[in-house]
DNA sequence: ATTGAAAGCACTACCTG
DNA sequence: CAGGTAGTGCTTTCAAT
């Protein structure tokens, strides 16, 4: 159940190159191949780890822009808030959603090809979001480093 | 060079399905094992393609406070931006950085175990960052979703 | 924890339209 | 030039030690 230094070393790697051989995370865990592989099996069962993507250049996909929205609803009640989360995760532009604690905020974030492709997006699907009081949206003028690797 | 419709196709399903075998992969992208490999090979080679990660669970590793942190800093000189930027690099929690439009402006996403784990970090880490005139951390209560998919 | 053996897979070289 | 066919050597995977 509770991981030892090699399963976090283990995550680690498979953090940082997910599609490394199985024989080679062996080598950088110190272990038999055969050992590996069952330690990352134990990993993937217990839900360790959630899944295997590529990460695309958001430049090359014409997609370097970075907005995060606040929004204010109009009320707390939960059928709200459910309302609001089922529209908001039909929106391909909104790659990130978060309740925030206090006030009845989310942050969303999104992505775009430009100020004027979040226009668009805004116009056609932000706008359109139930329950909403209030909305400001933030641009990111640079992403300054982004990772999704987990201190483990 | 510019994408077709296969190789969206390819890219969308290695955004879901990072480790899935070329031979599936050409399955779904009705392809033949040699051309869906050429093709992600040339993705790969491109720069399409950045990385192949896995994915970890948050909550599974006792991480599953995420809080965003808006910094001002004292000035807009390269330097100041710079050092900052070289400093909160070195922060294991924090995932991502963004330079905000507008004002000089820094937006943190930081992982913590709890509220007390993000204290010991913003004392530890972010009290210590140079540059820094102001800081406002915003909870978040859940995260009702997260992707790394873009939308291709 | 290592070994060995069977199956599946990646990758290449070589054709085909 | 992109896709298909076929062959070689690795990797995975499981069973046995």
């Amino acid at each position: 159940m509770a991981l030892d230094e090699t399963d976090r070393r283990i995550l680690r790697v498979l953090q940082r190159r997910g599609r490394i051989s199985n024989a080679e995370l062996a080598t950088e865990a110190t272990l038999s191949a055969s050992a590996c592989h069952r330690r990352v099996q134990r990993l993937e069962a217990e839900g360790y780890v959630r899944d295997y993507v590529a990460l695309l250049d958001a430049r090359k996909l014409d997609l370097p822009t970075t907005v995060f929205v606040e929004i204010k609803l109009s009320a707390q009640a939960d059928d709200v808030l459910e309302a609001f989360e089922t529209a908001v995760a039909r929106v391909p532009a909104v790659l990130e959603c978060h309740l925030m604690a206090g006030t009845a905020d989310y942050i969303l974030k999104v992505v775009a090809e430009d100020t004027e492709d979040f226009a668009r997006i805004h116009r056609q699907y932000l706008t359109r979001l139930p329950g909403v009081a209030q909305m400001q949206s933030s641009f990111a003028l640079r992403t300054v480093f982004k990772t999704t690797a987990l201190p483990v």
